[in-house]
DNA sequence: AGTGGCACTCGATGTATATGAGTGCTAAAA
DNA sequence: TTTTAGCACTCATATACATCGAGTGCCACT
């Protein structure tokens, strides 16, 4: 971009007091802002540039300047200096939930809330299974009458468990058999591989027993599709409501951002690493068009991936914001390498 | 109520209109709604008296007449007559959640989402565990080198589980003494006795080994205050952004609707039995002002009891959703009876 | 008791005017 | 060549005022 110094600045300082106001910004207060460094005239006129390049935008004639999101572009790819988390913020996020002693269970539901608190934005984590996981063991385990407990342990060290009444006294012999059976025919496989097409099919083989055995076949199923699919968790939507452009088409949007899918797409569509920011109509989807989107991507101990990251108003504090991700990002990243390699 | 047959009719069609337009409704347009059997004339000199006993309020002078909350309630208690759920709407309900296998584990979130898609409000369920109910049995189940499958279950036949990786090297005697004390100091209590504090207490007990076992007793305290705060759903929040009247403070409405707290308490303030319905004021909290709520009550086959509700605009088809609520109280009912009995 | 008639109220709508923030452009100054 | 002062121009916003009409309240009449 061969934008000179003064015009980045110029760019720079309507960028941030758009930001913090929510007005837009005329000459002459970038010219105070300035410390008078150049007259309000001078401005205009690298404003006028500014404008024809596409980079600012005029709500009508007698208003100010406002950045276009490709001036927001610019102001992120080139002028802002990401702001570290500071101390005081550090001791916030650690209060929010214990650093030290996470629980597995309740880590990315509560990393989401605390990044929602922090931010002001929606925030949301996701965990991605890579393909090459497979079923390490099924464990079914006796723990009443006609109670079992069904547990799924995977290749990427995962474990999760189901309680299922049976339709029938459980016995020893059925135990083994259904044991032996999930050896035989799940264990082994990758979790894309175990399909509702697929148990249909292995269902088939217990002929006569396969009516007594098919929920609990599809407990394992559903099992395997849960850790398959991830964690994902979407905390602070309400959040968007205080900011009156999103307000217009709030339910849309809510609408829209409560869908994992949508979130999913918006992931995948981020780098394989690092961060990435979605800027109001660089968005694909027609319903956060007056958005921005931040994601950080990160790894788990090479077992797997995750992401984090926020949904606000394109004026939002991207210098701050995406600090915070990131450092998210890297805390999720060492928390989860932790519990599943410790 | 000391009101005629047709000052009745006149409240009645006031808000049955209301509740359908959204739109003031003057003095012509019930005369015509009734055959012009009465002149406006007539009904103006009724509807002066309905506003005079405060059932009936109007925006300002030149507009019609709107219901008040009292006008609302007697509506509800003396004039609307409830439409049972017809088999339409019966076939889309089963289409939503198969009520012959239903999965015990989705059933309430199902509920509260298909009440919810056909009211177009925001609608929850909730169960609630009775304060008599006991720990059975806690189950220590050994799954791998160190991980263990800790289970409850309770005297009501609910059953939960959660895995747990140890510190320790998992063997017979460890699983062993831990049944042991598990079956010693939790078995037989009751789900309320079993707190953070009682826990800390006996981890004491527990002497050296007490910091190893600490994470798998406080397992066992998350479960059983899962099993004890009972089940919880809220779906389709969203949905009252489509009415103006809640757009206003959406935010204060949704962040306050979200919190199970708050509905908990909605849900403790109706009667024991039956179906109780809060119209506008009647709300105790300031933010549900400008809401109604109906919350119906079930029983568990005797084994604790549930609540499905919803939350919508004062102005609400009252005679079609009291029917619907209470259709799918019983439903639930019947399915929650025969999951944990059957 | 019920009705027709009529004055009255008050929000909604429309028009005209003033205000002022901010721009674009030109000519002068640096 | 760059910067600045000056000034005409634009247009959203605010205010004032007139008009309109839906709907009421009340009185006199049937």
């Amino acid at each position: 971009m061969e934008l000179d110094e003064r015009k980045r600045r110029i760019l720079s300082v309507i960028a941030e007091l758009y930001t913090q106001t929510g007005e837009p910004v005329g000459s002459k207060v970038v010219s105070l802002y300035l410390n008078s460094a150049y007259s309000p005239a001078t401005i205009r006129n690298d404003m006028a540039v500014l404008f024809e390049l596409g980079l600012l935008e005029q709500p009508h004639t007698s208003a100010g300047r406002v950045p276009s999101h490709l001036g927001y572009r610019v102001f992120v790819d080139d002028l802002m200096q990401v702001r570290p988390v500071n101390g005081q913020l550090r001791d916030s996020i650690e209060a929010m939930f214990n650093i030290r002693d996470p629980d597995p269970d309740k880590l990315l539901e509560d990393a989401a809330k605390a990044l929602s608190e922090i931010t002001g934005c929606a925030a949301f984590t996701a965990t991605r299974t890579p393909d090459s996981v497979t079923v390490r063991r099924v464990e079914i385990i006796p723990s009443g009458e006609n109670t079992l407990v069904i547990m799924v342990m995977t290749s990427n060290g995962v474990i999760r468990s189901k309680v299922r009444r049976t339709g029938f006294r459980v016995t020893a012999e059925v135990v083994e058999f259904l044991r032996a059976f999930c050896a035989g025919k799940i264990a082994g496989l990758t979790l894309r591989d175990i399909s509702l097409r697929y148990m249909s099919t292995i269902t088939v083989e217990l002929g006569e027993y396969s009516r007594v055995f098919t929920p609990l076949l599809a407990a394992v199923l559903e099992l395997c599709s849960e850790i398959y699919a991830g964690q994902y968790y979407m905390e602070g939507g309400i959040k968007l409501l205080q900011y009156p452009e999103l307000a217009r088409n709030a339910g849309e949007l809510l609408g829209h951002v409560w869908e994992r899918e949508n979130i999913q797409r918006l992931i995948d569509q981020a780098q394989r690493t690092g961060t990435t920011i979605f800027i109001g109509k660089e968005n694909q989807s027609q319903e956060m068009q007056n958005c921005s989107a931040i994601v950080s991507k990160y790894g788990i101990g090479g077992r797997g991936s995750g992401a984090i990251g926020l949904i606000g108003p394109i004026r939002m504090d991207y210098a701050a914001m995406v600090a915070e991700t990131e450092y998210f990002a890297r805390l999720m990243g060492e928390l989860l390498t932790e519990i599943y390699d410790g």
